[in-house]
DNA sequence: GTCTATACCGAGATAGAC
DNA sequence: GTCTATCTCGGTATAGAC
């Protein structure tokens, strides 16, 4: 394993008296399961990372798999929120265009659930399967229909509603996702700044007749 | 670790006597290393479906670093011989879009590398400064200058080199990456079938005006 | 070059004192 | 709820017979 640079070594001996270990356990799951995948990720880092020891794991949560979907929940439910106003609400070409921006907004501050997607989408698992079914599945119909009902009255440009998905999904938010290797490539990819101008680009692909504005 | 379906069991005491062991075990070192990452991968699953055993991998590479290095140079020569007829020879649309074609054809019949590139992109590492410096930056500057002369010729859509780059690696080649996920949000999505249409799709991104054919 | 045996380490999980 | 100690397992790597 590269463990390149150490965790914030948490203090050992002194724990201390947390709040809300579990949420503190969540954000530090998000991190490592994100940078290792779930089988490179350990628990004990991760519990390192939240000042906490590696038995405090098993006992707010079942077992490193529970531990891993507590966390993919958690993050699902912090999109969620920063959404809102839901894609499907308006049919209109505005609120589409700014559920995509909170969406990419969302994937530029908190990379963490892009890569975890990411990192589960290329081999069959039990844990694909239960991210699937459980928030893919769901997230996918309502941007499938919402889609649909743009392009049904004349809006959008000419591609599929899963050509759509993946182009938010593949090429809007892992950018963000991928911001270490994409800034080594380019001149800069991550941080806020670039976020806003890379959701003009998904939306310039999708919407070519509404924003065809030069750079 | 999730290790699902057993790998196709190398039967145990009587080994063989390979031609090529050091070529087989390249090829079950992108498997694994694609579906379970570097830290996940193990080095005796990896010996296993090669048929061998697990010490032979340190005899033949030096290391597990070595061994994943040697995997993905290898699926880069690999990639390379597929193109052949280089980006950067022809500036004409015709040779640019062959290219592209060629690359996604590759990335179908074998995902592991973008797998790997990928599951390496989302974390700082040695590895990924090894990758971008040996492999992604002379890719991704014969992209740019490729680019670049199609725009100066007044071909190509209003897209920065840098977006074509991710156009074709994370909407291009991760359609066929994630195909496992990708299969279960739509009707299908791997196999070599839909490889020309994904491409189709690519490049009505990369040339609206050549490519505005309906579906 | 191929194999067995094994060293050594870190993983996840549990028991039980506090 | 928190901590220490510890169990068991699987990881990479090496030594040395063949």
């Amino acid at each position: 394993m590269e463990r390149s640079n150490a965790v914030p070594t948490a203090r050992r001996h002194p724990r201390r008296r947390p709040e809300h270990l579990a949420e503190d356990l969540l954000d530090a799951a998000a991190i490592e399961f994100a940078s290792h995948g779930y089988d490179g990720a350990s628990t004990r880092r991760i519990a390192d990372r939240a000042g906490a020891h590696q038995p405090q794991i098993n006992y707010h949560f079942r077992s490193k798999e529970h531990l891993w979907r507590a966390t993919v929940s958690r993050l699902f439910e912090m999109m969620a929120l920063q959404l809102r106003r839901q894609v499907d609400e308006g049919s209109s070409v505005g609120a589409f265009s700014d559920a995509i921006r909170r969406f990419l907004r969302f994937s530029s501050v908190h990379p963490e659930l892009n890569r975890i997607i990411n990192l589960e989408a290329t081999s069959p698992s039990s844990r694909l399967d239960w991210l699937v079914a459980t928030h893919l599945d769901p997230l996918h119909r309502m941007v499938g229909s919402a889609w649909a009902a743009l392009r049904a009255s004349g809006e959008g440009a000419d591609l599929t509603a899963d050509e759509v998905w993946e182009l938010l999904t593949s090429y809007g938010a892992l950018h963000f996702a991928n911001a270490p290797m994409l800034s080594r490539l380019q001149t800069s990819a991550d941080g806020d700044p670039a976020a806003e101008a890379h959701a003009d680009s998904v939306l310039r692909l999708l919407f070519p007749a509404r924003m065809p504005g030069p750079r």
